[in-house]
DNA sequence: GCCAACGTTGGC
DNA sequence: GCCAACGTTGGC
């Protein structure tokens, strides 16, 4: 199957070459009630709070080609799509995927832009469409294509994402594993923060002293 | 471009 | 079900 991706299903308009079907139509006639799965869990199965709970979702800024095509989506990106709003697609690792599946209406995600010059934490998206089938994987021509899924049982899922705003400013990474050290020793709130224990995923769960932590940086001077 | 970390695949 | 080989992620 293929491998595991993340990255948004960059809706962009370029040139002729109009990628796949893409374009979801939010909105659309009828914004029918999505979701094939019904597994509507309590969101407390993956140690999910029983609250809301906050996420961070990794996209690569920078052009790289997977399987002829670019990969390539920014904070920017996602301002100049319509509504200022994207499907995630293509994410293709099991735990990410049910994170995704765990999102909640209105809950808030960090962009973070990973694989590139600069990366770090770029912006804040909320979650305005919950889980549901991610179309891509029927898509014998996309490169997260999986022929092991069927549409009767689909195996991936994708939410909708929107800009909420960029960050007051840019948060590197440099600087989270600095404060994550340094929490290390003394017990500080980055001290478990997945982009470090889990390095890989491209999906993540924020704890609320996380993300409080993180945004309490946008204050400060950068270090 | 290098390469460590780590998830997946497939032989047995 | 083990585990080595392989492929991917993603920072540097």
């Amino acid at each position: 199957m293929p491998r595991a991706r993340r990255r948004p299903a960059g809706q962009d308009m370029k040139g002729p070459e109009g990628k796949r079907s893409k374009t979801k139509n939010l909105g659309g006639a009828s914004a029918q009630v999505e979701s094939s799965s019904l597994q509507r869990t309590p969101a407390s199965e993956d140690g999910g709070e029983a609250l809301g709970s906050y996420w961070l979702m990794k996209s690569e800024p920078e052009s790289r080609l997977e399987k002829g095509v670019d990969v390539k989506f920014s904070i920017e990106d996602l301002q100049a799509q319509p509504r200022q709003t994207t499907c995630w697609d293509g994410v293709r690792n099991y735990q990410a995927r049910n994170f995704l599946r765990a999102m909640r209406l209105d809950e808030e995600a960090f962009f973070y832009h990973s694989n590139c010059r600069a990366p770090g934490i770029a912006g804040l998206v909320k979650i305005v469409k919950e889980a549901y089938p991610d179309h891509t994987q029927f898509e014998k021509n996309n490169p997260h294509y999986d022929s092991s899924s069927k549409e009767d049982n689909p195996k991936w899922s994708m939410v909708d994402v929107q800009f909420v705003r960029m960050m007051k400013r840019f948060i590197p990474l440099a600087e989270l594993r600095a404060h994550h050290q340094a929490h290390k020793a003394s017990g500080g709130p980055l001290k478990n923060m997945a982009l470090f224990t889990h390095q890989r995923l491209s999906v993540q769960r924020l704890t609320r002293e996380e993300f409080d932590f993180i945004l309490s940086l946008e204050e400060k001077e950068p270090s």
